[in-house]
DNA sequence: CAAGTTGTTCGACGGATCTCGTACAATGGT
DNA sequence: ACCATTGTACGAGATCCGTCGAACAACTTG
């Protein structure tokens, strides 16, 4: 609600940094929602963590590349950049997507 | 030279600990040169740390489950746990290693 | 305009991480 | 035996990370 909410470019992505977004349990399961059910508001993520540190996890994958956020009234809009991702590291979302937790 | 020298088991292997083990610039240069040129022991790695702290990588990347390191006199024999990984995490270390730097 | 909804920001706390230098252990060679 | 080589273990220090609650900002709706 307050910053201009920046997101890095295609070819400004690290490996090391995305890789570091997707190594912690609760933004692993962000990722898993993401990629099965698409786009959502970030109110709609049920995990077992405060407001305010699901806000930090958002902004960790924001950062790293690995989501796109996007204003919509008073909510907003979070969904996987996979072409982004696709595009600079090959194969690593879904290897990263299949063997992530919860694959039923 | 005093531990038991400890690996996970290849069901024990955990996405986001294997995921953190690959998000250090430092590691990734280790596994990259692991993929690359195979087998080597600690000392002929080149990286811009001192002895201790790629000591301390070495254990990470071990309890990981992402390394395996074998005793051999007084040195110790460092090797990618590749058909481990494969089995486990399906083309994760694939790209992973595609995306990692200094591909020449 | 007032109130409610949605999500961020801030400060704080505990714990983990990376780094180093020094000291130590284990093996091999002289 | 003694020493050199190889790598680990042990503090220690600085930084970062994940977590929370409370306060704030932005937009929608009554």
């Amino acid at each position: 609600m307050t910053s201009p909410l920046t997101h890095p470019a295609v070819e400004e992505l690290e490996l090391a940094v995305v890789l570091h977004a997707f190594s912690d349990p609760i933004r692993l399961q962000i990722v898993r929602m993401l990629a099965d059910e698409g786009p959502r508001t970030c109110g709609t993520f049920v995990v077992p963590v405060a407001k305010s540190t699901l806000s930090h996890h958002f902004r960790v994958l924001r950062e790293a590349g690995v989501t796109l956020t996007e204003p919509e009234g008073t909510q907003r809009v979070v969904s996987l950049r996979r072409a982004d991702l696709d595009a600079r590291f090959p194969g690593l979302l879904d290897a990263v997507l299949a063997a992530a937790p919860a694959p039923a």
